[in-house]
DNA sequence: ACCATTTGACCGTC
DNA sequence: GACGGTCAAATGGT
């Protein structure tokens, strides 16, 4: 019965990425009539027509998968081989604030689906998937578990990488920088945080309450101006349907801290991909 | 009403 | 059968 929702869900999403499509390749005939042409916005317009196939593509591979596997738990075998197969990255977190029970954020959307305690192990185990799983086909998985031996530090596994690209980026400004304590982030297994900066891990967790309100109005910064990192100023705004409360909770991620090694402002793609709702698109 | 989280049940693997 | 991972109904928050 749920099943069937979802399967109807995915339909109207498939459906409403290739109205999305439809819409901007109309934008762009109405561009190339007019007589203030312009190059950039038909750029920009073939981009977003190319994603609005690219992800309903990927939602009708998606759905194609599970109609394949028994209707009840549909994807099971399937993540049990992916988590054999996949190599598995650890990494621990060593939060000078606790933040219990959260899902450390790290800069991508996570949704809790199940929590369990595991055998020999004092605090549960919670398991997370990105928020974007039907809606891009972003497999990406995480558990998060409390370290038995520091009740400070958390123990992160990623388990595939994410194809939502959906991450989010907050600057924190200098002030902030100097008052804020510093994450300590120490290496347990693998390479993923190998590069990481301690400066860009500043968070203020005490503070949290107050930055929430700030990110209420995120906003599209002027392209010019850079953060303290030298990063574009890309902020998502409010109506992004990947903004949550657990989002709002953190405003500062640096891009280091992901298994997968993705730079989401490289391409033009990238910034069509935050900017979804935007009104000018 | 909608959405995220909780939690007991279920399933696959060893 | 034990264990870990996931599902999905129930619950709670907004």
């Amino acid at each position: 019965m749920v099943m069937k929702e979802e399967m109807f869900m995915e339909e109207k999403l498939v459906i409403n990425e290739l109205e999305q499509g439809k819409e901007s390749a109309n934008r762009l005939m109405n561009n190339l009539k007019s007589p203030s042409y312009s190059e950039d916005l038909n750029k920009i317009l073939v981009s977003k027509i190319l994603h609005s196939y690219e992800n309903a593509i990927v939602m009708l591979n998606l759905d194609k998968e599970t109609r394949k596997r028994s209707p009840k738990r549909i994807d099971q075998s399937h993540k049990k081989r992916r988590i054999i197969d996949k190599k598995t990255e650890k990494v621990k977190v060593c939060v000078g604030t606790g933040q219990e029970g959260t899902s450390l954020d790290d800069g991508y959307c996570w949704r809790k689906y199940g929590q369990k305690y595991i055998h020999g192990s004092k605090n549960p185990r919670g398991y997370y998937r990105c928020t974007h799983r039907f809606t891009r086909g972003c497999l990406a998985v995480k558990q998060v578990q409390k370290s038995d031996e520091d009740p400070w530090c958390y123990e992160i596994r990623y388990l595939e990488s994410h194809a939502c690209n959906t991450k989010y980026y907050v600057s924190v400004s200098e002030e902030e920088r100097k008052r804020v304590p510093k994450l300590q982030v120490t290496k347990q297994s693998g390479n993923i945080i190998e590069h990481m900066k301690s400066e860009e891990l500043m968070l203020s967790l005490d503070d949290l309450e107050n930055k929430k309100e700030i990110f209420r109005t995120f906003s599209f910064s002027k392209p010019e101006t850079k953060n303290i990192y030298g990063w574009e100023n890309l902020s998502p705004t409010t109506s992004d349907s990947g903004i949550t409360n657990e989002l709002l909770s953190a405003y500062h991620v640096s891009a280091v801290n992901s298994p997968m090694d993705d730079s989401c402002f490289s391409s033009l793609e990238n910034i069509l991909d935050l900017s979804h709702d935007c009104s000018w698109m």
